[in-house]
RNA sequence: GACCAGUUAGCUCAGUUGGUAGAGCAUCUCCCUUUUAAGGAGAGGGUCCAGGGUUCGAGCCCCUGACUGGUCACCA
């Protein structure tokens, strides 16, 4: 492992300190009793406190010095006298430890009092110190002064694939994970006063029902079967329905093998919910409550801003049949029209389209294509054809159509919504429908029937309305990030490239060089075989790794091999 | 999958026509007892993403690849 210059200087700090006795990692409890918030809105000169954090910031003036120390909740700082620390004659306390053997990124616990110092910052002025942790790579801290953020800590990669110093560096990165949990809790809370009930179900499953996609597979190894990642568990709450629970949720991962963009990750997180006796018009009050109580619980605020625009989540949110939208963006009214006519309507559109594509597929592609992005603020969309929806129950007025919604938000869909189907032999008939589709090619249709679903579905279902929401997203709007990997602890990453020890020209020429032990540089450059850069690369490696050695004679270039 | 951009010190970034690799912060040494991007003096630190090509000479030009970001396509 090749160290840089700052971190071999860690690492001899840490010999140093066991050297004087201090363990660098002791495991003996630190006594908190107050945390950098608390000490700020609780603020009285001279009392005495225990806190514990990072350094982040040490401005060493002689015999004194300020420190800036981080804990969970903020920063704040600390003043190391030598007078106050060392009270007796030896004052290596200060002036070894503290000023050459701490580093940015230590962790360290403090004992003090609180003053005032004269620029008017609140201040703990340290009597104790004791190192709790010692950090062996310089974390990438940024300055601010006067508002302005200075050598911040912004290349996505290295935040993604190092949360942890992100975490540490960028207070506004954590503050997305707190909102991100409120969210949860929120939500949770809201479903719960409500009577409705948690619940867990599997993420192996035997057959990936409740949505088109493909699954991550893997192998049970004593059953010998396969089993597939969930994308979506729906058919599963649903059964707890038949069961006879009233209402029940889950936060649910979800798999789904598919590409990766700004706002697709190959695991991903929505809520589900089911709740017997109601339909899609009450699901859409109920929804509306929702969206207006977690906004309120997140922000403050049922106002958010997104990007260029603000979207106001208090209820009730405007509500429109696709039909509608579709007649007010192009003018075209998809009632009581053929496939073929609305096919043409398609193409006259200038929407790419085929022959493969049904009724539904078509007005879906128009309704993606001309009205989608035009729903900025919070809409209903209602009344989807029938074709796109097999697990939602019938339009009660228009066969064609089922009871279904989803919510727009700027465009994107955050909600997705049913009447449920609880017509076994109509359902079996969808899924029959849908396998046909997907021999016909059609990739978004289903090609699995789950006939333990169906069985279920025969013991009989209350008549029952489901939602779905993408938590991911959700979050998004209410952060006001683009991107998924933002609101993802650990987004989903490519491996790192693991850096080879020695390069392939460095190999071959330790390959030609190992028989002979010492041989004329021109010659051992021709044998390898190597370009003039290759070599020069490689004869360069292997001497900075201290495994070659050239020296000079009178009319030629020696190289040794070294042990 | 297609196109565009990026990859240089621990971090953020410069790098001119192809000619000895730079700055700020961080690090190290020294001065400094209420500072706050503290200040002052000095020093060290580089696989210029990888591989190949052109060239007397490549961080820079050409080709191939890797990774990341963005846009589009795909994705209930």
């Amino acid at each position: 492992m090749q160290l840089s210059e700052q971190e071999l200087v860690r690492r001899q700090k840490l010999e140093k300190l066991r050297a004087l006795g201090i363990n660098p990692y002791p495991a003996d409890l630190f006594p908190v009793n107050h945390t950098s918030k608390q000490i700020k809105s609780n603020f009285e000169d001279d009392k005495q406190v225990i806190i514990a954090g990072r350094l982040m910031a040490i401005n060493i003036q002689g015999k004194a010095s300020f420190a800036q120390l981080q804990d969970s909740e903020g920063r704040i700082q600390v003043y190391f006298n030598r007078d106050e620390i060392c009270t007796g004659e030896d004052k290596s306390m200060y002036n070894d430890v503290f000023k050459k053997l701490l580093d940015l990124g230590d962790f360290v616990g403090i004992e003090g009092t609180l003053f005032t110092t004269q620029v008017g910052e609140k201040t703990v002025m340290v009597k104790n110190f004791k190192l709790l942790s010692k950090a062996l790579k310089p974390l990438p801290i940024p300055k601010q002064k006067d508002g302005v953020t200075y050598d911040a800590f912004t290349d996505p990669e290295q935040r993604y694939r190092q949360r942890y110093a992100d975490l540490a560096v960028n207070p506004h990165v954590k503050e997305v994970f707190v909102k991100r949990t409120k969210l949860f809790n929120a939500m949770r809370q809201f479903f719960n006063d409500s009577g409705y009930f948690e619940v867990e179900t599997p993420i192996l499953q035997p057959i990936p029902g409740g949505a088109a996609a493909r699954p991550f597979i893997t192998h049970h190894n004593s059953l010998d079967i396969p089993l597939y990642m969930r994308i979506a568990n729906e058919l599963y709450l649903k059964r707890l329905i038949v069961g006879g629970f009233d209402g029940v949720y889950e936060f649910s991962k979800n798999f789904r093998n598919e590409g990766m963009d700004r706002t697709h990750n190959p695991e991903f997180t929505a809520m589900e919910i089911y709740v017997s006796y109601k339909d899609y018009n009450w699901m859409m009050d109920f929804c509306e409550q929702l969206l207006e109580h977690c906004a309120l619980a997140v922000n403050g605020t049922s106002e958010a801003t997104f990007g260029e625009h603000n979207i106001s989540f208090k209820a009730p949110y405007k509500r429109i049949t696709m039909r509608d939208s579709i007649l007010e963006f192009t003018g075209f009214d998809i009632y009581n029209k053929s496939e073929d006519e609305i096919r043409a309507a398609a193409k006259g559109m200038h929407i790419e389209v085929d022959e493969t594509m049904g009724k539904g597929k078509l007005i879906d592609e128009i309704f993606g294509e001309k009205c989608e992005s035009n729903y900025i603020q919070p809409t209903f969309i209602t009344d989807y054809p029938k074709e796109m929806s097999p697990l939602c129950k019938e339009h009660r007025k228009n066969p064609e159509l089922t009871e279904r919604f989803e919510l727009m938000v700027c465009g994107k869909e955050i909600a997705n919504a049913y009447s449920e189907l609880n017509d076994p032999i109509d359902q079996r008939e969808r899924f029959e429908h849908q396998l046909k589709l997907a021999q016909k090619g059609d990739d978004e249709a289903t090609e699995f029937i789950d006939h333990d679903f169906l069985r279920a579905l025969e013991y009989g279902m209350p008549p029952t309305s489901g939602m779905g929401i993408g938590m991911d997203r959700l979050i998004m709007f209410l952060t006001n990030n683009q991107s998924i990997q933002e609101v993802l602890f650990f987004p989903q990453m490519r491996p790192e490239k693991k850096k080879v020890d020695l390069s392939d020209n460095e190999k071959a020429i330790l390959e030609v060089l190992k028989s002979q032990k010492r041989m004329d540089l021109t010659v051992l450059k021709s044998q390898s075989g190597l370009s003039n850069k290759g070599w020069d690369k490689g004869i360069k490696g292997l001497t900075k790794h201290g495994l070659t050695k050239v020296t000079k004679t009178e009319d030629s270039l020696i190289v040794e091999l070294q042990d």
